[in-house]
RNA sequence: CGGGGUGUAGCUCAGCUUGGCUAGAGCGCCUGGUUUGGGACCAGGAGGCCGUAGGUUCGAAUCCUAUCACCCCGACCA
């Protein structure tokens, strides 16, 4: 490619909006503009990154034994319906009304439609195993798309679907992909951690995260300090705190002194109350009241304040459904994890309406506490760190009132049967697992490889005679990769003050020919020799032609960082040699006119060679 | 969805508090000249319904109202 005849805008200041460095680099260096929010058009360099990380994706997947489809973005909600995962996706699943009325969504994954045409397919365990895949457009409609790519509306993922007659081949599979998304990763030259991670919303069980650690990164990732334990944060165990380890004062138990009630007038945060008392957050019981299952939007709606007082008990019922009200007691400084939450309930939960709040706590939204709940909702789940305090401050149920001097056990029960206590709360700095403490990083989410089990086949009917001549559901598993993202996070991870060092397998360019003077006729002809020499060898070469200045060329050639740059100059070409420049190094080396295709040739090679990288600590013992 | 902020030239922004504008700067772009190994210099030039719609006023980029878009923060707040 010529880049005088290439569409490469770069620019020298980043546009306002872009707040990391791969978003600003991605701007900068053009290979990509915004079109709106969370969506954006891929320019010719960022769209050349993007096919060769799917060209990998692509080789390393054929040859785990899977196979390519290509399945529709829009999708009938009535197999979403099925599924009920219209509800779960929530806002984030973006549908339309087509001219005949009917209701589509914009797919965001393809469980469903992948599943509804196994279940047409398959009909014997003599045609499983089964893995097939796509690389396709997906589509979230996201509360809050931010960060250019690591978070659009609009991203390319590749999506592996695989179906099993049982268990054992489902668990090779399972780690067939977990093999093959190592070589992925290596092959697009990054470094990652893969971490245990909850199987969230597509449910079922057995799940791992690919992760590239880097401080931009949304995702939280725990492991222990000797690495032999790593997980998200959604899915980190923490250890229960012992009673003893917690405050000199737990001794006093039934002792203590009697609780108290006190006026705190419109204080109703935690650091208000905190002030307020003179306490500390580590010192306060939060209780917050969910409502499981989650309510419609519709139920929503049509829960006033008239008729939550009508509702009479703590139990809402729905269409069929019934509705609990869940207290979930953490620790002040504690966050709950919804994750951890869904588990113990077995359900997903929301936090309740202020409307039901107020109803079951007879107070505002802010003073809700333990004491005395347990008549008036169906369960109390309390964290570990909570049951082991000695002593805390919790609200009054009664408005602009708190309690202090609370102790578990005494002022509210710790046993029972509505009563359960269990890990749901975010692992925090101080936390240990297995007795090692904690350590936390940040990262990006590049890969997730899940168990499904039955959850869709059984639901879309997607079943199979075994030997027997009995039908079965299939099991399943789910493998995705962002393909955006990995283009992001290798940015992320390679550059500098200049711009973007990619790694040499996922640049648009492998070598970039630097013209300096193209007034003389040896340079530029020079220059066209060698860059055609290097196409002829297959080398992927852009030849920088263009009548400018050479600082202009070496900037712009950093800043989109092509990992080999070739330069070819009056000086040197009048002593018969050329320079050749690593973008990852400071120095350039000289070589013969004649040697420099061989000698670029034999450097990209070896740059290929050093992609491989080893896994960065903690994938632990978990394999096998 | 709640809170905060910003919309002025392709990009980064000034001007708005205290209306007087025939709207500015730097970068980028076009022309000519001088330069030419790390984003050159000089001269000339193109480019804006000041996000949109109303309103106040002799007069609005500036004040008021509405609306749209974009950015940042936000589970709780017991």
């Amino acid at each position: 490619m010529r880049y005088s005849r290439m569409l490469i805008p770069t620019i020298k200041e980043a546009p306002a909006d872009a707040e990391i460095t791969s978003h600003k680099l991605m701007l900068r260096a053009g290979l990509m503009r915004k079109i709106a929010s969370g969506t954006y058009t891929y320019l010719p360099l960022g769209w050349r990154s993007l096919l060769k990380v799917i060209t990998i994706i692509r080789d390393e997947m054929n040859k785990a034994g899977a196979q390519e489809i290509l399945m529709p973005s829009v999708q009938p909600i009535e197999l979403w319906q099925k599924t009920g995962r219209n509800i779960d996706y929530g806002e984030t699943l973006a549908t339309f009304k087509d001219r005949h009325g009917r209701e589509n969504v914009l797919a965001p994954t393809a469980e469903e439609v992948v599943t509804s045409i196994a279940a047409g397919e398959i009909n014997s365990y003599k045609q499983l195993p089964l893995n097939i895949y796509q690389i396709s457009f997906k589509f979230r409609d996201e509360f809050r798309p931010r960060f250019g790519p690591l978070r659009s509306r609009e991203f390319l993922m590749k999506d592996a679907y695989s179906f099993h007659a049982d268990e054992t081949c489902l668990d090779k599979e399972y780690w067939n992909m977990y093999e093959t998304y190592k070589r992925i990763f290596e092959r697009c030259g990054l470094d990652y951690v893969i971490v245990e991670a909850e199987s969230g919303e597509m449910g079922g069980s057995g799940s791992h995260q690919f992760t590239i650690p880097c401080d931009s990164g949304e995702d939280i990732i725990v492991y222990t300090e000797d690495s032999a334990y790593a997980a998200n944060i959604e899915k980190a165990p923490v250890d229960p705190i012992p009673k003893n380890m917690v405050s000199p004062q737990a001794c006093l138990g039934v002792n203590s002194p009697a609780p108290q009630e006190i006026h705190t007038p419109n204080v109703g945060s935690i650091d208000a109350v905190c002030a307020f008392l003179k306490t500390q957050p580590k010192d306060m019981i939060k209780t917050l009241i969910y409502t499981s299952p989650p309510l419609t939007a519709e139920l929503k709606k049509s829960i006033s304040r008239e008729q939550a007082k009508h509702t009479g008990g703590a139990v809402i019922v729905g269409e069929g459904v019934d509705y609990q009200h869940v207290a979930v007691l953490v620790r002040g400084d504690h966050e709950i994890n919804p994750e951890k939450l869904r588990i113990v309930l077995g359900d997903s939960a929301e936090l309740a309406e202020p409307e039901e709040i107020q109803f079951i706590t007879n107070a505002k939204v802010g003073f809700a506490g333990p004491v005395g709940l347990a008549d008036k909702v169906d369960r109390i789940i309390i964290d570990h760190a909570v049951a082991a305090m000695a002593i805390g401050v919790t609200g009054a149920n009664k408005t602009d009132y708190h309690i202090k001097n609370v102790v578990p056990g005494r002022d509210f029960p710790l046993e029972g049967d509505n009563v359960t206590i269990a890990d749901i709360r975010n692992a925090v700095e101080g936390d240990t697992y297995n007795g090692k403490k904690l350590l936390f990083k940040h990262g990006i989410e590049v890969g997730q490889v899940f168990k499904l089990g039955t959850k869709y086949s059984k639901k879309l009917d997607c079943n199979f005679l075994d030997d027997s001549g009995k039908e079965n559901p299939c099991l399943m598993g789910c493998y995705g990769i962002g393909v955006n993202r990995i283009v992001a996070s290798a940015i992320e991870l390679g550059n500098d003050d200049n711009g973007i060092i990619w790694p040499i397998s996922i640049a648009p360019f492998e070598v970039i020919v630097t013209s300096l003077n193209q007034d003389d006729k040896d340079v530029v002809d020079t220059a066209e020799k060698i860059y055609q020499q290097l196409l002829d060898k297959n080398i992927d070469a852009l030849l920088d032609d263009r009548d400018l200045r050479a600082g202009i060329k070496f900037k712009d050639a950093d800043l989109i960082g092509i990992p080999v740059r070739v330069t070819v100059g009056s000086k040197s070409v009048k002593e018969g040699s050329i320079e050749i420049k690593l973008r990852s190094e400071q120095q350039s080396q000289k070589f013969p006119i004649n040697d420099a295709a061989d000698k670029t040739i034999e450097i990209v090679d070896l740059l290929k060679k050093q992609l491989i990288h080893p896994v960065i600590p903690a994938q632990a013992g978990i394999q096998g």
